[in-house]
DNA sequence: TGGGTTATTTGACCAAAATCAAATGTGTGG
DNA sequence: CCACACATTTGATTTTGGTCAAATAACCCA
């Protein structure tokens, strides 16, 4: 059963979720969960890599130092989505820090495990390869947005993708972390960050209180966040 | 010898270059060389794929068009540098546009031959995976520095790239495009260039006349200009 | 060579975001 | 319930980069 519960985590993933039932069985073999308290530090910023996790529950932060001794944080990351990916390539250390910002609860993955499956299996390795290159037109796409957008439009964007596409035009969510670290994430102040959207609330109707976010018209926050995106998409894939 | 004038051109790109010969003649097969001249357009975006470009040589910008009818640089490439990698996974549509912006000689390799390969031929993808693993890593990097760096600080790290890593601490070459296109691809306006690399001269000592750029000590341009990064890399691999 | 078209620079000014400082909330452990 | 630590907001100010306009420099084509 615990087997069982692996394999149903793994599948949460939308890498692993393109795998075949055996090819999933056999990670699964090599897993086990484990849970982080806030502050727990998975991974440190250029260790040789011993695990790959698939976070199920909670949000993790990637960061990495600067000379003055702050944090550069490069993702925050929640359930569905790997951390150490990266460490499939030479030189197989971590690029980042990784650091539990609430109790977590993640699939350890052996690093080997990963490494030898993409050695001995084309199909394996090709999947990688398709879930890497989306990824990276995803973060393409968001260093145009770091200089093309502005600060409010950047926390309505963010919000859009937590959002993921509601069927009607309504939104009601939860900051699933604190303001101050979602300012880091975009690349901004914390102060910067409470005005931006103290703007966004005001222009795009969008309401407030404390964590709780709510929104009637979803459409309203596109148009003015995707404003100043390059064409074609509905940014990142927010659908309308 | 044409043949052999192709394999070699292949073997110019860092990921070619770890394939096996015979792979490589395999791919040469179904290659011909290019001439594209300034403003030519290799491919747009959102088409259907049909090529991946190798540059021999010249310089090919990729943009995005924005709502307002301008271009959102993505990159400038040049020579050892592939276009369309992207088109490798669903849709497999181009990204973005690609146009010459200096006479250009590329090496045309079909499409639906890096397809085939890699879904033929296991060593293919992962070598694959591991490049893109690679552009990962420098693209994240890329977007802490939009937000950490200034705009002088992003010239210069952008000229410590161009310039390689100098044996001694002397750096001399000459820009290879236009410094307006140089200033969208750093993602600031040409004025702020312009002013930008005014205080780079005058905090690092560089000198530059016109596209010929001068400096004596490039680790005081790395000091300059990394002072902003996040730690470990000199960045990008800027060595000392 | 001379006009016409682009680059690039410079100046004046504006807007966005960072910084410094202080006030107001919020939550937790006595 | 209070005191302390920390998160968030607000205000005042500075810095950085963007915008508009104009001057200057380069370049190209008769």
């Amino acid at each position: 059963m615990k087997r069982l519960m692996i394999v149903d985590g793994l599948l949460t993933s939308p890498l692993m979720a393109e795998l075949k039932t055996p090819l999933v069985e056999q990670i699964a073999a090599g897993c086990h969960t484990k849970e982080f308290a806030e502050g727990d530090v998975l991974c440190h910023q250029s260790d040789a890599a011993h695990s790959v996790w698939l976070i199920l529950d909670g949000w993790v932060k990637l960061t990495r130092e600067t000379l003055d001794g702050g944090d550069a944080v490069w993702d925050v990351l929640g359930e569905t989505h790997l951390v150490g990916l990266e460490t499939l390539t030479p030189p197989f250390t971590y690029t980042t820090r990784a650091v539990a910002v609430s109790g977590v609860t993640a699939l350890v993955i052996p690093h080997t495990a990963l490494r030898h499956l993409i050695d001995s299996n084309g199909e394996f390795a090709r999947l990688v390869l398709k879930f890497v290159l989306r990824q990276q037109q995803d973060e393409r796409l968001e260093i145009e947005h770091r200089t093309h957008q502005t600060a409010p439009q950047r926390i309505g964007c963010f919000l859009l993708k937590l959002a993921g596409t509601p069927l009607d035009g309504r939104i009601d969510l939860h900051l699933p972390f604190d303001k101050g670290l979602l300012a880091a994430r975009l690349g901004m102040q914390p102060e910067t960050f409470s005005r931006a959207l103290a703007k966004l609330k005001q222009e795009t109707g969008l309401r407030m209180t404390g964590a709780h976010v709510q929104m009637d018209d979803a459409d309203a926050l596109r148009a003015y966040t995707c404003g100043a995106c390059s064409g074609s998409y509905p940014c990142h894939g927010h659908a309308t």
